[in-house]
DNA sequence: GACCTGCTGCGGAATG
């Protein structure tokens, strides 16, 4: 035992029934006792906590510490909650008090901190970030900080909250006027300096980094599900033959879980559970707590269980399809054996012959030690935000010591100053700063667009809370069973889908919905005990591959029978006839060096070995290429096996191929502006920068900008793909033009297809909708574009400022939303087409029509009888006093199902409520009568 | 375009 350490502590040591410490914890403590700054890298549970904590709880006992001396930061409020435990036991007994803070914990808890301010405190980097922008008495005690200790810095590093962390480390420095001693933890990592320097910063510290390499050996199997008949069904099947309690089960999404958990279930599988982010927190704690004390057989999971949270000793991990990184691949296998120098186990569950590639390639890469780089990006809308930060923590601060700030975090390192100056020019244009002799100070528009109370009627004011946090969600549905939630739906499936009475499927559970609130965003439920489940679709189902992936696999598939011991006959026998398509048609098998040209009836592939971000680069220019030449209905694939192009007839890459090297650049600029993910982007961050509204290419340049060059780093690769058309033009990879179909091509076809995104869709649909009433799916069949987008163009154009307006009715006969031109309303009532919709069977029914006004507040409501109605469709227009209403339904009083079983119309003229009331009231009676 | 993660402080009034 180390003879270094305080004797308070080694008592403490002995009280723990600890013999001796860990190797890591032996190897930080000479440099962390002596002043450098730390990163400690080895796999979970090998004591990096307290590797960390028990030098620095040393020399606090041979300081004279004040509060706060230690900021201890972690990215999950659950690794919070654990932590603060394992902190207080030892913290306690020497007397020093802990604290911890992030947006769950009891207002009371949080108060008292300001009463006894704590020695060590936990917290999140968006609980730093409030600290510092806001909590004007705390922050005070920040300048005794002496030591930070940042947990989990793999899971940081890469994102836009890693970058904002190493702000707000440069910021606490520099308001503390302090070097504090900075201590990282980490998983296994690749590029160790360069972490380093990213949470080390601007500190003259000198640095040491500890690392533990694993001994523990990887013992994987990889296998393929023998698929006859469904798929599921033989999924689960082998699943349920390989489970060794307790078992983890990885998915890829969170519908592959839902969906395997179904399948087990009906074999009368027993003790298994689901765990994604979609379930509630009390089912998760729920799943945890059954796996720590060994209930559980089998928890089917997503990535939620690939972080840090402590669930016991596992068995066995399977892996349903191999994940897309080989980080992810060790962080999930290291969940198994999880005391030091046990095995890792794990088996890979392959559906196709890529997947046993790509497997095999995993294996490869983990054991020759190769993990996938840290993506490092001087995001602009997070330095924009911390700029403001500056603003409001301080009255007044001057521009170069902001940009002396943001400049030494290492993630802004290049940031020059004619780019600083541009965007802070930009920030006082939208003035939500203002600067007077060259000093920042927070500008008007701030508390127009952080607000501290949501107004429902501006849909783009942010919440105040959401300028701490650089996390956006997208709009989903809590589902609740007795005010207990157990789950959320994305909103768009909801609206798009759920109606009341359907069952779906969540948390493993069958439920029926009883009502859906879409005001609260609430779907209330009751337990189903029988019924074919709806499972909840969330989004696509491709995942984007690493690139360190793509590099390996042309070598496995040339040189795979090396691997033979790890792969089961089954998945071996399929290798065998992937290789066996190439050597019988005495092609060359596939790499990065041979492109084929494949063609079906309607779409030509290219299938390769290739990074994906070049394939959907090129996959987008054919898309700009086809739309330009053809309709609509064309779309593109792109994937690590290759990309394709459907619905055009000409070879179009051979196109791009003969262009001159300034128009294929301007080709791959163009077709990344048009992309969808590039305008998402561009909203996503505009809020940063103080922009509402719509954006305009000439004013808001500074952020479409960097709206492009976020998403290129992300989703694309501009000079790469230039390079690569230019080995092929210059004989580089060979192009092979073949009949059929290879067993690659046929892995580019089971990737979802992209599709085109259209600068005039209102003119569009208006064309499309003319003189009928069309279902989303009719309309996205007949125009081409995803149903998603088309919904939201709809509802969009419901508005009053609409050029062409919309409205949409509920078809009786089938119970589908049908969508119309609001000026061809009366015609298609009239025409008879949908008699049922708008003649209802019972006239002397009485009812209210609830009116909400766009403008004003509250409701007109407005009694009638079915048949006055019936007998005169203009009766409404005398009584309404507004011409445009934002929200119709109807109640009834002496019947509360009424307004809760109405069908809600938003956005409606005046001279369409008579007919939308009448469709009301025709759904109402056929769900009362019929 | 998968997956995952986070989210006012503080003082003063009212109350027991």
């Amino acid at each position: 035992m180390n003879n270094r350490l305080h004797a308070k502590l080694m008592t403490l040591i002995k009280e723990k029934g600890w013999d001796e410490l860990t190797p890591v914890q032996k190897q930080t403590l000479a440099p962390i006792l002596e002043g450098y700054n730390t990163l400690v890298i080895a796999p979970t549970g090998y004591g990096k906590t307290e590797a960390a904590l028990l030098p620095v709880f040393n020399l606090m006992l041979h300081e004279n510490v004040k509060p706060v001396s230690v900021l201890y930061i972690t990215p999950l409020k659950a690794l919070i909650n654990d932590l603060t435990l394992r902190i207080e036991w030892w913290a306690n007994k020497l007397g020093f008090i802990v604290s911890r803070k992030h947006g769950e914990v009891p207002q009371k808890e949080k108060s008292s901190r300001l009463k006894k301010a704590p020695h060590i405190l936990v917290t999140t980097p968006e609980g730093l970030e409030i600290d510092l922008d806001w909590a004007t008495r705390f922050r005070e005690y920040y300048k005794n900080l002496r030591w930070v200790i940042i947990d989990e810095v793999h899971e940081l590093v890469n994102s836009k909250r890693g970058a904002q962390l190493s702000i707000l480390l440069e910021r606490l420095k520099d308001f503390i006027n302090y070097d504090f001693q900075r201590i990282g933890l980490s998983a296994t990592i690749n590029n160790e300096e360069l972490v380093a320097k990213l949470i080390f910063g601007s500190s003259q510290r000198k640095f040491q980094i500890i690392r533990i390499n694993s001994s523990r050996s990887i013992d994987v199997k990889i296998s393929k599900i023998s698929s006859d008949k469904d798929l599921w069904e033989s999924a689960a099947k082998s699943i349920l033959s390989k489970i060794e309690k307790p078992t983890l089960l990885f998915t890829n999404s969170r519908f592959t879980t839902e969906r395997l958990y179904e399948e087990l279930e009906k074999m009368k599988a027993k003790d298994i559970y689901v765990h994604h982010s979609s379930i509630s927190k009390e089912e998760k704690i729920k799943v945890e707590t059954s796996l720590r004390e060994g209930k559980a057989n089998l928890v089917i999971c997503t990535r939620t269980l690939e972080l840090g949270i402590h669930v016991g000793d596992i068995k066995k991990v399977i892996l349903y399809r191999p994940p897309p990184s080989v980080a992810s691949f060790l962080q999930r296998l290291g969940r198994s054996g999880h005391a030091i120098n046990a095995i890792s186990r794990g088996e890979i569950l392959c559906l196709y012959d890529f997947d046993i590639l790509e497997g095999l390639t995993l294996y490869k890469l983990a054991k020759d030690g190769r993990i996938e780089e840290p993506f490092v990006f001087p995001y602009l809308d997070v330095a924009s935000r911390e700029i403001i930060g500056l603003a409001l923590q301080y009255d007044e601060i001057s521009l170069d010591k902001i940009y002396e700030i943001i400049s030494s975090s290492y993630y802004y390192r290049n940031l020059s100053r004619t780019e600083f100056d541009r965007l802070i020019n930009y920030l006082r244009k939208k003035e939500v700063i203002k600067v007077e002799n060259n000093k920042v100070k927070l500008g008007k528009s701030f508390f127009k667009i952080w607000r501290f109370e949501k107004d429902n009627k501006i849909s783009w004011a942010k919440e105040f809370s959401e300028f701490f946090s650089f996390i956006n969600t997208d709009d989903t549905f809590t589902i609740r069973y007795e005010n207990t939630p157990v789950g959320e739906i994305d909103a768009i499936y909801v609206y798009r889908h759920l109606r009341n009475n359907d069952t779906i499927r969540i948390s493993g559970k069958i439920w029926k919905i009883i009502n859906i609130d879409f005001n609260k965003h609430l779907i209330n439920v009751v337990p189903a005990n029988n019924g074919e489940g709806e499972i909840p679709i969330w989004k696509g189902e491709n995942i984007s591959k690493s690139s360190l992936l793509v590099s390996e696999l042309g070598n496995i598939i040339a040189d795979f029978d090396k691997y033979k011991e790890i792969i089961d006959n089954e998945a071996y026998e399929s290798l065998l006839s992937f290789i066996k398509y190439y050597t019988i048609h005495n092609l060359p098998l596939p790499s990065e060096k041979i492109m084929y040209v494949e063609k079906t009836s309607d779409e030509i592939v290219y299938s390769t070995i290739i990074p994906e971000k070049i394939a959907n680069t090129i996959s987008h220019m054919l898309l700009y290429l086809a739309t330009k030449k053809y309709n609509l209905n064309v779309s593109s694939r792109a994937s690590i096996y290759g990309f394709s192009i459907k619905g055009v007839k000409e070879d179009l890459f051979k196109e791009i191929l003969s262009l001159k090297d300034k128009e294929i650049k301007q080709l791959i600029i163009r077709s990344i502006y048009r992309s969808p993910l590039f305008l998402a982007t561009a909203k996503e961050i505009q809020y940063s920068f103080g922009k509402l509204g719509k954006l305009n290419i000439k004013e808001d340049y500074v952020i479409l900008k960097e709206a492009l060059r976020q998403t290129v780093s992300k989703y694309f690769s501009i000079k790469r793909t230039f390079e690569y058309i230019k080995k092929i033009k210059e004989g580089k990879i060979k192009i092979i033009e073949i009949e059929g179909l290879t067993p690659l091509g046929k892995a580019v076809l089971s990737h979802t297809p992209i599709r085109p995104w259209i600068s005039d869709l209102q003119l569009k649909i208006y064309q499309a909708l003319k003189g009928g009433a069309y279902t989303i799916e009719e309309l996205s069949e007949f125009i081409g574009i995803s149903k998603k987008t088309l919904e939201l163009k709809l509802k969009k154009m419901r508005k009053p400022c609409s050029k062409y307006r919309t409205v949409s009715f509920i078809d009786i006969d089938n119970g589908e939303n049908r969508w119309c031109l609001m000026e061809d309303l009366k015609e298609i009532v009239e025409s008879g087409d949908y008699y049922n919709s708008f003649n209802p069977i019972n006239l002397d029914e009485t009812y209210i029509a609830v009116l909400r006004p766009i403008q004003s507040e509250g409701s007109t409501e407005i009694v009638f009888r079915v048949k006055d109605l019936v007998e005169n469709p203009n009766y409404f227009i005398k009584k309404v006093p507004y011409n445009e209403i934002m929200e119709l339904r109807l109640k009834d009083p002496n019947d509360a199902l009424v307004y809760s079983i109405s069908p809600k119309y938003y956005y409606v003229n005046k001279s369409s409520i008579g007919f939308l009331v009448l469709n009301a009231v025709s759904y109402i009676q056929s769900k009362k009568f019929g």
